[in-house]
DNA sequence: GTTATAAATAAACAAACGTTCATTTAATTA
DNA sequence: TAATTAAATGAACGTTTGTTTATTTATAAC
């Protein structure tokens, strides 16, 4: 055998990018090996070079075309706002919602970064302070108006992002919660940590609503 | 060669696991490889199995006699707090402390918990939970009198500590900040995600503190 | 319709993996 | 002091690893 009816190189790279993903996330980079992704994707893991030169190039093209699209939705999203507390609420809001939607993706990230040999982790390095600089200037400005009282913004950002992302560590879909209630508990969370406290609702109302 | 003179199996056990311990944060279990471990011992990988049986169990043994004693630590802290904002603001010192002075220990028991099979998963997993459990009885208590305001108890508990162990990615002893200013900026972040505000320090006072 | 290219296979590579085994030597016990 | 046990070595085990190479076949281009 060889070439298979029907092949095209797009769609198999993308095939193996998938496969790769769900294991990485499952089992971590260094515990999957090169044929187990061929296995998943129905092809030999000599096919598997044809579309990525190594399997740390694998790795790091995952990582970074992750934060490359994370940063982007964000970008779209983020001028919308009409103050620093509705900013900082709508990143809480799609920070979850994203994050929740592209478990795999954010685990990697989180995880694998310490896999990443020289260039590579720099780079997806870069990318993640990239983001984090979005969560400080709404920070900034929300401190410089008043209306938040932070002790330090850096930490405080830090902070922000590492109880947010920890929600992929539990939430599954179609649990006791809707993305909804999670999203509106930390909201509600991340303004009290940062000194604002909006009227909180009765919890009958917040389990209420529809997700 | 064989018996080194002067050699004690205690003591060539605790070497093990400590640059285990090492090898297993920097690195990932999947990456380290049983002669990696033996060569930071000085001793062939055969000398590894005269103490303990396979890698797997040095791994589990190494996250769960971190968390008995994470767990015993704080059982003998626990009970000097007057009311349930002293206890959250002590929890929250102790989490702090505790983990930046074992930074590997805790970061292997975050990152590894996939690569525990079957029953160590499951004991480690109950540590786990037993401790957030503690966490959890602190908000049930300032919920009950009136002193909390929290939307969702078990959520708030694991954002809670996801927060706080993210500190050990980032904090290192002599950086810009001292362990007690880190402290400070969290348990204001923490009390005012549950709906308490203290007063706020300005911040040259915190500053000024003497780690 | 022929040629060039792209995508796959199958086999092989040396290296590294966790673990076992027989053996040797030091420390401990009788 | 002799016998026993504990702690190490070094070689070997069968697998598995990431990757390369030569080859085959399907698709695309001229």
């Amino acid at each position: 055998m060889a070439r298979k009816t029907g092949s095209v190189g797009a769609e198999t790279a993308r095939d193996v990018r998938d496969a790769a993903l769900q294991l990485f996330a499952r089992q971590g980079y260094a515990a999957v090996s090169m044929r187990q992704i061929a296995g998943e994707v129905g092809v030999q893991a000599s096919a598997l070079y044809n579309h990525f030169p190594t399997k740390q190039d694998l790795l790091a093209s995952l990582m970074s075309s992750h934060m490359v699209a994370l940063i982007a939705e964000w970008e779209q999203h983020h001028r919308e706002f009409a103050n620093p507390a509705a900013a900082l609420e709508g990143f809480v809001r799609f920070h979850i919602r994203y994050h929740a939607e592209r478990a795999d993706e954010v685990f990697i990230s989180y995880m694998e970064l310490r896999n990443l040999e020289g260039q590579n982790f720099r780079a997806v390095e870069k990318l993640r302070q990239d983001y984090e600089r979005h969560l400080r200037a709404i920070l900034e400005e929300g401190q410089a108006q008043g209306s938040f009282m932070i002790t330090d913004i850096p930490v405080t950002a830090m902070a922000i992002i590492a109880m947010l992302t920890g929600v992929t560590t539990w939430y599954r879909s179609g649990g006791r919660l809707s993305i909804r209630q999670v999203e509106e508990i930390y909201v509600t969370m991340v303004l009290g940590s940062v000194g604002m406290h909006r009227p909180q609702m009765p919890s009958e109302h917040i389990f209420e609503q529809t997700s």
